[in-house]
This record gives structure tokens, sequence and C-alpha cells, in this order.
RNA sequence: GGCCCCGUAGCUCAGCUGGAUAGAGCAGCAGCCUUCUAAGCUGUUGGUCGCAGGUUCGAGUCCUGCCGGGGUCGCCA
């Protein structure tokens, strides 16, 4: 239950009445009205912008086809007052009683309360994190993993049919020498001393139990193979030992995918790789040619040489991009192609991509390959996160990557706990820098918007739990009608009007990729109850719990179940836990 | 040098895909206060939305060009 699209299709309606013949043309520009809370509360309950927007095809001024669209308006029951301000805007007052039944008939949803269909089902694949695996997971993931998993949350909740995907780079060179780092640590388990961790190998110790593993499961006898045949035992070992370390991670988070692709799996004479490249050259659309050199400093080791290339610059990349590396074996571009043909072939049609900001440069080339891919069929959408500065009360965190002493996902939730951790990478939008700060998301005061969040909830909590004492056990139930009707104070109703935007801030939240609205919508919630509370410490008759009063306290329990709800069904969708209490 | 992101109050940031007089928190200033268990509260000052053009009824938002900051730039992943 939308209150803003219910009155949208009224709009509608009203327009198609005084439409005429020109019913057609203007239906073509039907989308562009929009029905919205004012942004200043005094215009109304809501606005439209329809006379502005259709004016020219009606052949009329903004102000006297906004005139005929009101004469309409006012014809309809809910609507107290139509006025027409500014250069044609619409606004219209609705009467009390349908706050009150919007109020009534979210209780009703409960925990749906807000849910939408506007995703239509659609496919849709998220991946995020798909951090190489080759050891824990540091501060640098967190941003983009906690991001992926609300924005999948969100998605769901708007009505997408949402895959959330890990893509294991489990190929390559990396993997190699997490092998060899491996290898190192199980000689050393078997009783020698390796010294010091040879430069361009992994130095972190999380390796020694696998390289003990190692050890108890083959003793010795891997040290009498060759490279060429203990390699690919140590790899797989490996990669699996590390995928759980990181899966551990991410369970900290609350972060649990549904797919998790192996790199390696599209490999190999025949695999996947082979096959799209196939269909690519079939298609023309992979030549054998030379590559221009970068614009400006020329690379040190650049070389001249012919190579495959696939056109992605036809289909909007910035040049065409190579499929071959000089020693024969395929580049990561070209999994990625197969990866992308094989999403494609599951059926889905929006493809979103959580990346570290550093990754901007791949954003034209994942668009140009799907395009090319599904014939323009599949969308591909790329959420460049930025990097998150850490501080320890205003100081900023030194890390190193050399010498290994990056700070770990891991040790960040253990200090300060899942629900900092989560809602304040939320609290930002995606594609600016993050500052922070291990002291201040720990503080419960109102400059640490967790706390302000948590504690609004809490606070519900504790009235429901203070009426139910003070007036005995017959508070739980849903309100009359009666008790209902007696919200009337502009706090309260401000509230419930609050309250009803939820659900447009999650369809256009889901629709912009874009989860932090979701955060700043509950921080302003949050606030609005936190201050209609202290309205209730000068003037007590505005309090939730009024001690002669039953029937008004009953109403304006429900409001408080109500923001309680919406607040709770938020900090769900961010992946947040509604604390009942905080001491 | 090419491409991408960012630039909004002293500071940290929102601004709902083009709407009305650009908002919030902190800091500052002026008062009030000891709680329906809870973060003290209320009011208030503060803006050339980086700069210059353009698009239209209307631009912080879209387009072009500059300025400043960050990222990235064949075969690494």
């Amino acid at each position: 239950m939308n209150l803003f699209s219910i009155f949208l299709g009224r709009v509608h309606a009203a327009i198609h009445d005084i439409a005429g013949d020109r019913a057609d043309a203007i239906a073509l520009h039907l989308s562009r009205v929009v029905v919205e809370p004012p942004r200043d509360a005094s215009h109304g309950d809501m606005a439209t912008n329809a006379a502005m927007v259709l004016a020219k095809e009606f052949g009329a001024k903004p102000r006297d086809l906004a005139e005929a669209l009101a004469a309409k308006l006012r014809e309809d029951p809910d609507v107290a007052a139509v006025e027409i301000a500014g250069p044609g805007f619409i606004n219209l007052r609705l009467r009390e009683a349908v706050w009150i039944d919007a109020l009534a008939s979210m209780l009703g949803a409960g925990p749906e309360f807000g849910r939408s269909q506007i995703g239509q089902n659609r496919a849709t694949n998220v991946e995020y994190v798909s951090a190489n695996p080759t050891g824990p997971m540091h501060v640098g993931h967190c941003r983009g993993a906690v991001f992926g998993d609300a924005l999948a949350n969100l998605l769901q909740f708007a009505g997408y049919d949402v895959t959330r995907e890990y893509y294991v780079n489990d190929a390559g060179a990396q993997v190699d020498v997490l092998a060899r780092s491996v290898y190192l640590r199980y000689r050393e388990a078997l009783g020698e001393d390796i010294g010091a961790i040879p430069e361009g190998l992994y130095p972190g110790d999380y390796l020694s139990p696998v390289g003990k593993a190692l050890a108890d499961l083959y003793g010795d006898t891997l040290l009498k193979k060759s490279e060429a045949e203990w390699l690919p035992m140590v790899r797989a070992a490996a990669i699996e030992e590390m995928l759980a370390v990181i899966k551990d991670d991410l369970a900290a988070l609350d972060i649990r995918h549904d797919v998790f692709f192996s790199e390696a799996s599209l490999q190999g004479q025949g695999g996947a790789v082979d096959t799209t490249l196939d269909q690519l050259r079939k298609a023309g659309l992979v030549y054998e040619g030379r590559l221009p050199p970068p614009k400006g400093q020329l690379p040190e080791d650049w070389e001249d040489r012919e190579q495959t290339l696939f056109k992605t610059e036809q289909f909007g990349d910035d040049t065409d991009r190579p499929l071959v590396k000089s020693d024969c074996s395929y580049t990561y571009f070209a999994s990625d192609v197969a990866y992308m043909k094989d999403k494609i072939g599951r059926g889905f049609e929006e493809l979103i991509f959580v990346l570290g900001a550093d990754h901007g440069g791949y954003v034209k080339r994942l668009e140009a390959v799907a395009a090319a891919l599904s014939g323009g069929k599949a969308h591909v959408d790329v959420k460049l996160v930025q990097l998150v500065r850490l501080f320890r009360a205003g100081e900023p965190v030194k890390m190193s990557k050399r010498a290994g002493d990056f700070v770990t996902l891991r040790e960040v939730v253990d200090e300060v706990g899942r629900d900092a951790v989560r809602f304040m990478m939320l609290f930002r939008k995606n594609d600016a820098v993050l500052d922070f700060d291990f002291a201040k998301v720990v503080e419960q005061s109102r400059e640490n918007p967790v706390f302000y969040v948590q504690y609004a909830y809490a606070r519900t909590q504790s009235v429901l739990r203070n009426a139910a004492e003070s007036l005995g056990g017959d508070v739980g139930g849903p309100a009359s009608a009666d008790a209902l009707a007696r919200l009337s104070d502009a706090g309260e109703i401000g509230l419930i009007r609050k309250l009803a935007e939820f659900p447009r801030i999650v369809e256009s939240a889901a629709q912009a990729h874009e989860p932090h609205r979701i955060a700043f919508y509950l921080h302003e919630l949050a606030s609005d109850l936190h201050h209609h509370w202290n309205r209730g410490n000068d003037n007590p008759g505005l309090r939730f719990v009024v001690a002669d009063d039953p029937q008004a306290t009953n109403g304006r329990l429900a409001l408080v179940r109500g923001v309680a709800l919406v607040l709770s069904t938020g900090l769900r969708l961010l992946g947040v836990a509604a604390p009942a209490e905080m001491r």
C-alpha cells in the first residue's frame, strides 16, 4: 500500500476525465507526472506537477490546467483541500481520516508494509565481494560486502527475483602464488626452517594451519613431487580453506551468498571460455590486431604486437580488449566474458556488480560485453564503492599493505559489532569516501547514527512495556477506530505522514540501487520520534501514555507500534538489529 | 594526455533520477532544563550549490568547456 501511488492513480483519472480526444497524445507523457511529498510541509500533504508537465499537450497555461484538474480532485472524498501554487503545482491536503486509515492498514500489513512489486520478479543478479581466495577479508572488502547485501535485501523486498553471487577467482597467477606460499608452510609444518617468507609470496601466518593440514594428510610425500605435480593439489586445498575463512568472515556480518561461481570452472579444453570465444568469432566480434599504446606516458615494457581482440569498442568501450596473453593463455577478461555469457544464459536481465572504486575503468567494458552478448537485453549496473578511511578517536589508522598489517574485517566486527559496521557502511552514498571512527560508532550519543536509530526503536519498545505495566495487559491488541481517531496532534499526524512515505522510499531506493536512502530515511524517522517524545516533556498531554485516558493511550500506542514496525523493517533491510532495549 | 568519480553552510554530509524560499547533524550564538527508565531540550546565525556558458515554463540535479581533489590507463587479478 503506497498512498502516493494511490493518489497518482487518482491524478491520472482526473487527467483522463478532462483530456477528451487528446487522451492518446497525453498518455505518452503520463510517466513524467509525479505525486510526491512537498519539500515544505506547509504546502500540504502531497503535490503533483501534472499541470506543468502536460500544459503543452493540453494547449493550456499550466495554472489554467491546474485549475481544471483541481476542480476534479476536489470531488475526491479523501481530499480536504486543493491549492494551486507557484508555476502550477497542485497541492493536496488530505482529510485526517486518510492518515488514520493509513496507520491502521500499515499495522495490518505488519512486516509486509513497504513491500513492493515494482521489480515484477525480474531475474536480478547481484555480484558482490568476489574477493580473491588468498586470505581473510580486510576492511577494504567490508563496504562492498555490506552494500551488496543490503542492496540485495532491498531489491528482494521491492519484488525483484534476486540471486546473490560471489565470483571466485580460483584461476590465474594469484592462486598459484597462494599455493606456493602454502607449500612453504607445509614444509615448515614438517619441521623445516623456512626462514623469512620470500618477496612475492603471501607472508600471513593464517596459512600455517593449511600447511599443517597438508602435512597431516600427505606426510612428506609432497616433498618428493615436482612443482607441476604438487601445485594443483596444494592449490585446491588452499583455495578451499581460504574460501571457508572468507565465508566465515562474511557470516560475521550476516552475509550469505546463494552462488559461489568458480572462475576455473569456465576454463579448460572445450570449456565455457573456449565455446564463448568460438561463438564470438563466428559472430565476427573477435579479430587479430594491434592496439594503439595508451596516451600519455608509455609503459616501460610496452611492446607493439598483434593480439586477439574483442570488438568491445563498437559497444561503447574506449578500446577493444585483449582475450589472449602473450603466453597464449586466456586473459582474465576472457574469463569475464564467458562468465557474463553464463549469467545471461541463466536468464538474468539485471546484472549488478558491486566493485571497489579502483575498478572504475572496468565499467564500460562490462557494459559493452553484456550488450554484445545479450543483444542489448541484459542491463548492467556497476556500483562503485569508495574506500573507507579508518580512524581511532580522530586519528587515522595507519595500514601498510606491504608489511601485511592490514586491519581485517573480523577485527573491526569484533571490536564494534556487526550493527555498527553495517549501518555506518550504509550511512553514506556509495560513491563518496567514508570515514569510520572506531570510537564514534560505539558512542551512545546523538552524534552516532547507529545508536540514534536503534535507540529510537528501543524507545518504542520501552513505551509499550511501560504501558503494559501501568495499564495492564490490554494494550497489545489492535486499537479501535475510536481510539485511532483520537490521534490529532500535528506531531502525531506528522509521524504517520512520515511512516506513509516508507513504501516510496523503498521503491525509489531499489530503483536507484541506493540502499543508503533507507538508512537516511530511518535516521529522519528516528529524529521525528525523538522530537515528538521531547514535546511530551514540556506538555504531558502529548505523552504516549495518558494515565486517565485509556482510549487516547490506545490510539497513541498504535502510532508507536507503527513507528516500531517501520524502524524494524527498515533496519531488517539494512541487516541491522532492532534491539528491544539498550543499556 | 584519455576515461571515471567527487566538489553543496566553518566541519561532516543529504537533496527522493528536472520542481516551489537548497536541508540535517556538529561547531557558533541566545535561552531553558533534571526526564512517560534513556541520546539533555528549544530557538537562532550562517550559502554566488567550484567557475563560465547552454538546454526549458523551471537546473544543485541534464549538456559543453575550464579549475581543484581522488582513482584508473595492453598481456596483473
